[in-house]
DNA sequence: AGCAGAAACTAGAACGTTCTAGAAGGATCG
DNA sequence: CGATCCTTCTAGAACGTTCTAGTTTCTGCT
């Protein structure tokens, strides 16, 4: 067999040292930028290690200091959702001097195994986005270094949520101020959040007093689930139709909409319908989907501040963040019925 | 301010040899499996290391063996291909005993970071899905460590790409089976690939012996370039319409077909469309589009081997696959002009 | 000139692992 | 029974960095 060739030793400190004329350990300040080095030694190090190409090991870094500087972020390959939170995760890290490891759960890799590799490698905190694992999974997590939820509430566990009942309010609110009365929900099965959009969507409506119109119609978190539902509901003869439908996300509504648009409904002058998320990719779609949009950004920056915060030794806590009712073109005043 | 409360030390293999009564290089044989240890000690060092919670510290493991066993995966967030991607390089870069570091390219990260940032922490190999950089840029990354180019042929570089002009091929054959001539293309805009893919519509509506009827819109890669690309294409009087178009990828096309429907043409009754990835995606998106798909998991498998292989001492090379038209619902018969 | 104090620098240990080289303890064999 | 060979085990160096505890050099002041 093809013995590996022997990598041609990256240059290391020791290196720059050398050629610089100066100890490693100044060398070392010099790089990290820490103070005790005099502008002279400052310019001939950085000099010697451009000319050499250095490049600090972070392996070795990370090992040697106890911080790490790493934060772990765990994430849905499948879910466009995710990755616009951990695009601001990044941008949000970056202010608090921290790196991002992403741990990716996927068809292919179990959550469990995701957050494994990111503690293994040496992560300071996690940030699990729509984890999935049972409370006792993540809370043994939690035992090992801080883990804060994004995305859902668990109990006994840092997490930074969107504060879906508000969300669900805003959208049942906005719908029976078009006139809407008979608002169903679709809700995403057994999506993280679904339980509790599902409860909010029914606490809306009786807060409405519109309890009794209330139907949760069973569907799921994809375009597919999506469409499959709208079709059931148009088949079903057992209640009347809805003039609206709060849906559990996007791209479930956006399935959603296509499918009642397929059977020769008008969105919205039929049938409005809202999303959840207000997704960029939702956004994308031509149609215009009215939604309720998460604020990704301050999500994404409040679980930092979580994750820094316990690592300072605060205990953890519970976040939900306000949402806002995006109105677009898939809503519209009820039809006269 | 909050001191930063000293970490609770994690368990070490010190830890687990002084328990179990054995040395630490013992321990280590252990841990990593390697041959060299009897049943006995094996037995008393495993039971040593699950009662304390051991878990090797990876970082220092790949500081000290010169094989990290890490391989780096560069890939943009909001590409759901990618992704699907990414979910196959898992399996496979198991297969061959490696772990995979995800570098993210997004609004808030460039490409050249995350790459900068894989070859930081230690990885042996990266593969780069759809690199934007420069030839002269992923030349320097390749100098440092095995770049293995993923869905672009970067010349002198590693390169595992689908064969898009058989790809072109096989729509094009498909439509003219189906009576059409008159077969648009909708490009990528500066996507990667999209100048690839012109060029091989160009080329087999030449072999098709269509070249004069050949036309080339720019359109996009997301659904509201394709909706906006359709949009004019209705509206520009200049060329008599086209009964098919060729699509850049599926996600374009999604938005091309919403725009044609909405428009009140049928798909495919009036025009056909085909798109390009037959991405997970597109696939979930209740209308059956026709695309041209990529052999996602071969990709996968095939960038690890030659990352493999380049990190024996194997020079780089070029690998075409072959990707196969899948027919639903969105391409028919053409209509009678 | 002498001395204190700061600033600049350095030797060497440490981080947690793997790896090399060799030592101890049996077996096997002439 | 001594030599030879496994097998099992261990001490200690090494990986590339940071950190601690000095040591040297500079500066200003009397």
């Amino acid at each position: 067999m093809n013995q590996p060739a022997p990598p041609p030793r990256r240059t290391t400190l020791a290196d720059v040292a050398r050629e610089s004329g100066v100890s490693v350990a100044l060398a070392s300040i010099v790089m990290r930028g820490a103070e005790g080095a005099s502008e002279a030694s400052r310019l001939k190090v950085k000099a010697a290690a451009q000319a050499l190409g250095y490049r600090p090991d972070s392996r070795a870094r990370a090992l040697r200091s106890l911080r790490s500087g790493l934060l772990g972020v765990s994430l849905r390959l499948d879910e466009p959702f995710h990755a616009e939170l951990v695009d601001e995760i990044y941008a949000a890290a970056e202010e608090h001097g921290y790196e991002v490891v992403l741990g990716a759960v996927g068809k292919h890799r179990s959550e469990a195994r995701a957050l494994e590799g990111l503690a293994d490698s040496g992560c300071e905190a996690i940030l699990a986005i729509a984890a999935s694992g049972t409370r006792a999974e993540l809370a043994a997590v939690d035992a090992g270094l801080p883990l804060v939820s994004l995305l859902r509430e668990v109990p006994g566990i840092d997490s930074v949520c969107t504060d879906d009942a508000s969300g669900m309010d805003q959208a049942v609110a906005h719908l029976v101020g078009l006139g809407h009365r008979r608002i169903f929900h679709l809700d995403g099965g057994d999506a993280v959040a679904s339980a509790e959009r599902r409860s909010a969507y029914l606490a809306a409506m009786e807060r409405h007093s519109l309890g009794d119109l209330a139907r949760v119609l069973p569907a799921g978190a994809d375009e597919r689930e999506g469409a499959a539902a709208a079709g059931r509901l148009l088949a079903d003869p057992r209640h009347p139709a809805p003039s609206a439908l709060v849906v559990f996300n996007d791209r479930c509504a956006l399935g959603v909409v296509d499918a009642l648009e397929r059977a020769g409904l008008e969105v919205p002058a039929d049938i409005s319908v809202v999303g959840f998320d207000d997704s960029q990719f939702a956004r994308l779609a031509h149609i215009g989907l009215s939604s309720v949009r998460q604020d990704v950004a301050a999500l994404a920056r409040a679980a930092i501040e979580r994750a820094v915060a316990r690592l300072a030794g605060q205990g953890p806590g519970l976040q939900w963040h306000a949402p806002a009712l995006v109105v677009r073109n898939s809503t519209g005043i009820a039809p006269v019925s």
